[in-house]
DNA sequence: CACTCATATCGATAATTGTCAATATGATAT
DNA sequence: ATATCATATTGACAATTATCGATATGAGTG
């Protein structure tokens, strides 16, 4: 029970960093190698690194190596258990939404 | 564009803690109460009041106090906002899955 | 082999986040 | 008004994470 919510929650890890996000917006167009992401962004090689590092281990993107490069495309089979997770709460939830929004503040 | 990535990173930020996970399955059967998730929950109050204002801010859980108490229920409206953004993501990819997992590690 | 290039890892530091105990707030009841 | 109960906020600290520069690894090249 408890390990699957930490698992869980290590899937959606990957998703809130926005640096990350920004890493799978640019893949949306296809494979990139870390050297064309790293060119996009304003972060060090380094940090790319550990953000793919990161990616990669969750399951949303894929890499691949050739030669001195990595190559890294977003993972259909990665997404699609995000989506499942996401789908389990919602199906087995009674979600009711109150009239408005919360209305506390 | 960044503010975009910051926001997204934000409503994926309160799927990502393990605790929260665990209290978005216990408000799967339906509303509760602060007081009922803190009896089931091993955390202290103030920590879960931190949780659960992290929740509602991001959208996904409603709240409504009633008298001293405070019920809190998942927002099918929040939670279908996550998905659109998970869509969003998936639909304008070329998502390719390469034959194997990541080869690299 | 030595050299270069692309990427990964390490070690340190800064920033963010989770946690708690203590206290404040706000509602109800006496 | 005072007391009590449920929850929120505050302030401090611990844990985690993001970041970088420096260095290591591993692949290609001369």
């Amino acid at each position: 029970m408890d390990k699957n919510y930490e698992n869980n929650a290590g899937v959606f890890k990957a998703l809130c960093d926005s640096n990350r996000l920004m890493i799978i917006d640019l893949l949306k167009n296809g494979e990139k190698c870390a050297c064309n992401l790293l060119e996009e962004m304003e972060i060090s090689q380094s940090t790319l690194s550990h953000h793919m590092k990161l990616l990669c281990e969750s399951g949303v993107i894929n890499c691949r190596r050739e030669g001195k490069w990595m190559y890294y495309s977003l993972s259909k089979k990665g997404f699609e258990k995000v989506q499942r997770l996401l789908d389990e709460i919602m199906e087995a939830a009674v979600l009711l939404d109150t009239e408005e929004e919360c209305s506390c503040e």
